[in-house]
DNA sequence: GATAGCGCTATACCTTAGTATACTGCACAC
DNA sequence: GTGTGCAGTATACTAAGGTATAGCGCTATC
């Protein structure tokens, strides 16, 4: 374990971090709704479809949280039907990071449980 | 940022271990009693009175929840009277690197939002 | 003109997470 | 023997998060 990581646990700035991050990603269907877009799906009906047992009134709420942290843009095509796109943003992959230290805490949490 | 990030989003199981994650350190509370004992705290009273507004029904719930993960580890030492003492252990920390992350995201994020 | 798909919203409900308050049993101090 | 501190538990409640079901207005298809 690198040094760069011993940090100073009494900061309450940096508590105050970790509970904002924690706010943007947790609840039961954000990151299965990041995943879903990841893999391509665009429309709502589509990432509906994608991830079983999600209610449209879930999946509408959760998209305007993520869309209000930049996770996630929305876009209106005016043709006839009019067509709505949700994609994931570049800034999202900043989350990557992150997420990759959560699978492989998660991994190793495993063998030691 | 580095490509060793890049990762297969659609992979199933990345899912489960970033929600096996979420699940370990989320709720209200247990950065909160973790930082608490990183700071020194041991004793139950002594962490309930540094976490403003904390019950004990919660402080034992999640002191509970901590060491079945084996982040907190419990001692009754038997004086008389009897004494416990809380401390976190060695494992808890392998959670800085991705505390660590989630610290630089939300600093990030500040300034985006 | 009935049915189906789109992108949702509305209402009511249920379940989980967290709160409030009281209380137990033990030891010590006054 | 009354009060204090310790380490909690028990019970009842409220709030937040999530579910279930129905429905809207629109367009296209049969």
């Amino acid at each position: 374990m690198k040094e760069e990581y011993v940090c100073n646990f009494s900061c309450p700035t940096d508590l105050k971090y970790i509970q904002d991050t924690l706010y943007v990603i947790s609840g039961k269907w954000k990151v299965l709704i990041i995943v879903s877009l990841s893999s391509g799906h665009k429309r709502y009906r589509e990432i509906a479809k994608s991830i079983p047992n999600i209610t449209f009134r879930m999946l509408s709420k959760e998209l305007k949280e993520l869309e209000m942290n930049k996770l996630v843009t929305r876009t209106v095509h005016n043709e006839t039907p009019v067509l709505i796109e949700y994609e994931i943003t570049e800034y999202c992959k900043t989350l990557w990071p992150m997420l990759s230290e959560m699978i492989s805490w998660a991994k190793h949490h495993r063998t030691v449980i």
